[in-house]
DNA sequence: TAAATAATCTAACACCGTTAAGCAAATTTA
DNA sequence: TAAATTTGCTTAACGGTGTTAGATTATTTA
């Protein structure tokens, strides 16, 4: 009767198959080209089963937001732990956060694309908290003599995190063009901000 | 033989109809609504006259893309004429165009949305040539004294407009969420980054 | 081996963008 | 005026989409 757990173990594969699947046809061929009978293909199967491992099509994306979250999360953490000053620590995590986007870039369009659908349920997902806090500490830290409120942490937050998405928006719209200038922003801006948080 | 010209007038307008009766749709329903039959029904014809007046519907979402843009501009001119002073003028030219992303929302999307295909021929629109160069000049302006190198005006604008571009969407995805810290992200944005530009 | 259950597929529905063929009315030509 | 042609528009269809219901096949249980 262990053959119980083979099978969930085989169930918790094609759930996984299926986004890896997905996921492939998103490097090969961008969002729009994903299909739920593409994905069935894929994998082998028909399209019907899909919905016996997500609601729907949505479903996916949202798993696969999530993990995009998860990976984003990691690489943070992992280059902030890298440093111990605090405005080096920050510069790194910006840093990280820029090349994620484009390391990732098919994550990233699905977690920031303005228009990709799915930005209902976001809002309740812990991973999404999880990288916001650490920058949110991040900042804390960097303005740690000035005591500051919760408040203020959050507009410098988002003031930050708006230059970079921006950034990044703009070389995605002229995908790849003068990257060298797209390099040259980010430094400036970069400085500039953290000077910003220290005034 | 004068009715050649009341019928062309006929035939222009229904394609504002058509534009009129997508832009429609759009604002009730969202981008992801928009349907060539929608439209049709809207304008009391079946799907495949419209390909008589646009080639596809990207065609549709070309010209709404201009007519964003040329409104857009028209905004801009407006409150720089009511301004002397470089940097009034420039804060000011910021504001409206803040002001317009909300105002427009469809528009904008439609302009910036990171992912809304259609963004092949963007480059060769002159409408989007005439507000770069707006911002271009005003940022000139307000550097005239350092007789500032292309490039690095160019830098500025990026910068500049990646904040506002970024402020945007965050305000997008968290649609509307509180409101007040976003206008006081705004405005400390905006006096940073004039700031920024004269160092 | 027979019944019950699970796994999977086929077929369908209602949409989508787009194209081709056809029809009927209006216009032009002879 | 009658025939020919053009115009305006529709119907029907193709191949695609997400999704659901029902039938079918395979597996497990009794």
């Amino acid at each position: 009767m262990g053959s119980k757990e083979r099978i969930q173990r085989l169930k918790e594969d094609t759930r996984i198959n299926i986004l890896d699947a997905a996921l492939d046809i998103v490097k090969e061929d961008g969002w729009q080209a994903l299909s739920m009978r593409k994905i069935a293909d894929k994998i082998e199967y028909t399209a019907p089963i899909i919905y016996e491992y997500f609601s729907n099509k949505e479903g996916i994306l949202m798993e696969l937001t999530r993990q995009g979250y998860i990976l984003l999360g990691k690489e943070i953490k992992k280059v902030k732990s890298e440093y111990t000053k605090a405005d080096e620590q920050l510069e790194a995590m910006w840093t990280a956060y820029w090349n994620f986007a484009f390391k990732h870039k098919e994550f990233y369009q699905l977690m920031f694309g303005v228009d990709m659908n799915c930005c209902e349920q976001k809002k309740t997902m812990p991973e999404i908290d999880y990288v916001d806090n650490m920058f949110f500490d991040s900042i804390k830290d960097v303005m740690a003599s000035e005591e500051p409120e919760e408040d203020l942490i959050c507009r410098k937050y988002y003031t930050f995190w708006s230059i970079i998405h921006g950034l990044i928006s703009i070389n995605m719209v002229n995908k790849g063009r003068n990257e060298a200038m797209n390099q040259h922003i980010l430094k400036d801006a970069l400085k500039g901000i953290i000077k910003y948080i220290n005034e």
